[in-house]
DNA sequence: GCCGTTTTCGGCCCGACTGTTTTCAGTCG
């Protein structure tokens, strides 16, 4: 279904697209942004290659498009240009990408700098701020002048978004802080924390409380707040000091269902959400579900899902993958939890580049309610094999299989040969270094000692993803038996989650691993089940939910 | 520009907040 050429593509067009859809709405046609930003969306996820759907003559069935777009659509395909686009781009010749990324400034007001004072750039932008020539404008005044120039500054030092695993924690400690606030009954962190997306932009926090005034006003003044962006009575936006913005909703109780669903996201999938609804003549907004000014649910998600015929949907589906649709007939997966993990196949102790004993990491694994591990030293550090068997057989902890990660080479050859792999309970492959992953990957799998792959793709979160044919990759691994790991270091998360997806369904086991070099990474295990969740991945379909005597089999020995 | 068990024309999500106004436009999520 995916393959990584058809995605670009793709995004080409999608990138297209909604750059129409930036001019659209600098002209002030609402319509057609709408229109092109719909568009721009649906080729953005289609799970297949826009050029083979334009080639059967197809893409006016895809949603948002229409006898207009789709001729767009072609031309963007066989020139890999837009005639509109740069129509447009010479109507309003600004830079569009780094003038919206000032908070504040939309594109009304780029269209009316640009008329009225000629400002094409960032510089431009500044330099009349700074000259006092912005507050004159029809609409402008101080305040706004000044916010402009502060955020020019914050546009041109944007952090991008923060991996999942360093938000977190931020926003717990704010939950828990509230929770302390007398009068707050509940406090949920919703957007795509709560969905598990690998990167963050924003902490999205909704309470209900009887007192709102004070929880806003202890909001505003935390300790972690650089700056108090806006404070309402039912909304408040702070920039908290390590960079990023915090937003504080306050709801009743009737309707928090319907605000944590709608404040959940992601947004692609409250679109659908409220088309369902609309089909039913019902309304669905965060204040509840309507039929007229009836409110029909709205205390619990479950309760609005339920009145609009679905099941209930798990945070980490709500991507408008076809969840809505499975939820609809019932057919849901069964997610795997973090408590479904028996053990952990891949990590690293004193004998390569862990920093901790393999009785340390042992004894940690077991409080962490580990049944099993799998010591996974790097091969090349291993020039003693019976010695580091024999030490991996001392630990008593817990049950322990006494692996090795082994090396791809370029070629696609593995660094030991197959006759010492055969020595351990299980072997790890992967690749450490870029370039031709597809055809490594298809070649080391070949060799029999092989269980898992390590970090299939080699992706580091902020890079751009390698180039890799997933969907042979996870065909061959399905038919040899070889597992696909999830690697659980959250900057990795590789496979990712639609990689995932793309192995559960055509029938490929995957291990969800932490790669600990380190007694306290054993718990990252967590962002890989999160990930193995969003990729639609159920308990059986990881090899370390089974039993050791299960998991041995599996293994072969 | 798209779309239809409300419609082939007339809608298109909508509420909160701010700064600018003197009743509202622009932006954001």
């Amino acid at each position: 279904m995916h393959n990584i050429y058809a995605l670009m593509k793709n995004h080409l067009v999608a990138h297209i697209l909604n750059r129409v859809a930036d001019y659209m709405e600098l002209r002030g046609d609402e319509f057609r942004t709408k229109a092109y930003r719909r568009a721009a969306r649906t080729v953005e996820f289609l799970g297949e290659d826009i050029e083979d759907v334009a080639a059967q003559g197809r893409l006016r069935e895809l949603p948002g498009i229409g006898e207009n777009i789709a001729a767009k659509i072609e031309e963007i395909l066989s020139t890999g240009s837009l005639s509109l686009l740069e129509r447009l781009a010479g109507e309003y010749p600004v830079d569009l990408d780094s003038l919206l990324s000032v908070e504040g400034v939309g594109p009304k007001t780029v269209k009316l700098l640009y008329e009225e004072l000629g400002i094409k750039t960032l510089d431009d932008l500044e330099e009349q701020a700074r000259r006092h020539r912005i507050r004159r404008l029809r609409g402008m005044g101080e305040k706004k002048e000044a916010m402009i120039l502060r955020n020019i500054e914050l546009a041109r030092s944007r952090i991008s978004r923060r991996p999942l695993a360093y938000v977190v924690p931020l926003a717990s400690r704010i939950k828990s802080e509230l929770l302390e606030l007398e009068g707050v009954r509940r406090v949920e962190v919703a957007g795509s924390i709560r969905r598990g997306r690998e990167t963050v932009g924003d902490i999205d926090i909704l309470v209900t409380a009887t007192d709102p005034h004070r929880v806003m006003d202890h909001f505003t003044s935390m300790d972690l707040v650089e700056e108090v962006v806006v404070k309402g009575p039912k909304k408040s936006t702070v920039r908290l000091r390590e960079g990023l913005d915090c937003d504080l909703r306050v709801f009743d109780d009737e309707v928090f269902g319907a605000a944590l669903l709608y404040f959940t996201g992601s947004w692609e999938f409250n679109v659908e959400l409220r088309r369902i609804a609309i089909s039913s003549s019902m309304k669905l907004s965060e204040y509840g579900l309507f039929r007229g000014d009836e409110r029909v649910a709205g205390r619990t998600e479950a309760e609005v899902l339920e009145a609009l015929g679905l099941t209930y949907i798990e945070p980490e589906l709500r991507e408008n993958r076809g969840e809505v649709a499975a939820a609809a007939e019932g057919k849901l997966p069964d997610l795997v939890n973090l408590s479904d993990i028996r053990g952990d196949l891949h990590m690293h102790t004193l004998f390569s580049d862990g920093i901790d004993a393999m009785e340390y990491m042992a004894e940690y694994a077991s409080i962490l309610g580990r049944e099993y591990i799998a010591f996974t030293d790097h091969a090349r550090y291993i020039d003693d094999v019976d010695a580091y068997l024999r030490a991996a057989e001392r630990i008593e902890d817990v049950e322990v299989l006494a692996g090795v990660e082994v090396n791809i080479l370029y070629d696609g050859s593995l660094e030991v040969p197959d006759k010492i792999l055969q020595d351990f309970d299980l072997v790890v492959a992967s690749i450490h270094d870029p370039g031709n992953i597809t055809e490594r990957l298809l070649r080391a799998m070949e060799h029999d000692p092989v269980d898992i792959i390590g970090h299939p793709t080699g992706r580091v979160l902020g890079s751009p993803d390698p180039l890799v044919d997933m969907e042979r990759v996870v065909e061959r691994a399905s038919e040899l038996g070889v597992a696909l790991e999830v690697n659980s270091n959250p900057l990795r998360l590789d496979l990712r989650d639609t990689h995932v997806r793309m192995a559960v369904d055509a029938g490929c086991r995957i291990a969800i691993n932490s790669d600990a070099h380190s007694r306290g990474a054993l718990e990252n295990i967590r962002w890989g089940v999160i990930t193995a969740r969003r990729g639609w991945a159920e308990p059986d379909d990881v090899i370390n939910t089974m039993g050791i005597r299960k998991l041995r089999r599996w293994l072969g020995n």
